[in-house]
DNA sequence: TCGTTGCGTTGATGTACATCAAGGTAGTGG
DNA sequence: CCACTACCTTGATGTACATCAACGCAACGA
């Protein structure tokens, strides 16, 4: 399904696509724990936007005036080094949701990685609708919940796996996330650059790039056009990625 | 790596050390978001337990019937490759939460590293409490996102750190949530041991041990006993730390 | 059409940290 | 007091990955 391609704007320009009834990803992310009458009144407060690839969304240190839910497209988060070292800490796709701040900062720049549609709340409002249900409240709290089990998986792999095993974990990871938002999970597509899959495995372009092609020679992946990995032998990849 | 003993149990007997009303940590944590009728409430769920150090308090995949608040003393969180290979996902000290799991197991392990006091709340008892007290959800969701931060400031030291930066960044955070604590933040005691510290950082021992010679050597921090570490130039160790 | 640019791949070399190995030291129990 | 053990430190060597460098190739615009 080609979606939303309604929405033609300038970069970043507010338009309104499509009600949150006719949301694709609302059963996955935080709006599926309301129904339609209170979904109305999120979507009261919402707007939706167009963003071209390679923006910025908002840096490490703003204020953190809204939360956003992806809609489209895919959103990289990283944190730098003084002298510009970068550590990605997550990839978000259609359904996922960012912006949750600690102390009225954001920790963390996000940057739309291709064309990509959000929802943004302001925070403020948010506020109010999560006094109001309760239930939007526990969700957040459990997909709050998820990321950090994410994020120690990902502590383990950063830590303690080799590039091989990196990137045979990150090849499933791709993969089963397109599957949850019910799109093909094999030939998987990689949306972002060499450098990007470098600085979310805590590795060099060159490095990915030849173990790329080390587990193409192994016969475990083909690489097809269109930055598309085929997973051809499912069961190994897995052993790779756990270590076996 | 050398194997560890995965098949010891928890031995703590069930001991109601002092009541809510006198916990020293009460504003650190979850409880602290709730007025003293409120914790009357929280107290008639909770067990107060004292364990022994190096006791396992469960293990990863476990049904997570309960949460934890420790109160005294240190655990650690860790996950585990296939062939033993270790990620210790975080240190806790009193104030700290821990067993919010997304599938009903837990997703780690968690073990004392020192003689630890605990409250068990029941999970399910907690969720009728949380029901019953939003805000109690609210503290949750803020702890939450505090330790997300946390997460992804992990992500950037295990995947862009140098040895080095990973030591000194390590120190600064001992410091800083020992002073949280209400504790001395600069003789930092560390009450975990080196293979603690290396399996946290992503080293090896004898990584974390030359490391720590180093730093003494050049002058920017002293190694007392009763494993503690003088910090004596903060300035230095946090330009370390920044890969300044 | 052809230069230019950005990105990915491949090769040669370097290095930070791991691994292997051997003491040193402190705590414990006989 | 001394063996025993666990842990830490230090030294010698190895290696996975980084760095430095070159080149291929597709997209793009003049």
């Amino acid at each position: 399904m080609p979606p939303f391609d309604m929405a033609r704007s300038m970069t970043g320009a507010v338009v309104e696509v499509y009600p949150c009834g006719a949301c694709s990803v609302r059963s996955l992310t935080v709006c599926g724990a309301l129904d339609d009458e209170e979904i109305s009144r999120l979507a009261d407060i919402v707007q939706t936007q167009r963003i071209e690839a390679h923006q910025t969304i908002f840096s490490e240190g703003d204020p953190a005036t809204s939360v956003f839910n992806v809609t489209s497209g895919t959103v990289k988060l990283y944190k730098l080094l003084a002298d510009g070292r970068r550590q990605i800490t997550g990839f978000l796709f259609g359904g996922d949701f960012l912006g949750v701040s600690v102390n009225d900062r954001y920790a963390y720049t996000a940057e739309t990685v291709s064309v990509t549609t959000i929802c943004r709340f302001p925070r403020r409002k948010l506020d109010g609708l999560m006094e109001e249900f309760p239930k939007l409240q526990r969700r957040l709290l459990g997909l709050a919940s998820t990321e950090l089990a994410a994020a120690q998986d990902q502590m383990l792999l950063l830590g303690r796996k080799t590039a091989r095993e990196k990137i045979a974990s990150f090849l499933i990871m791709l993969s089963q996330r397109a599957s949850r938002r019910g799109q093909r999970d094999n030939p998987v597509s990689l949306p972002m650059g060499r450098a990007d899959i470098a600085d979310y495995l805590g590795l060099t372009t060159e490095t990915v790039s030849r173990t790329f092609t080390q587990l193409k020679s192994s016969g475990v992946i083909m690489l097809r056009e269109n930055n598309r990995v085929e997973l051809g032998d499912l069961t190994a990849i897995h052993e790779i990625a756990e270590g076996a």
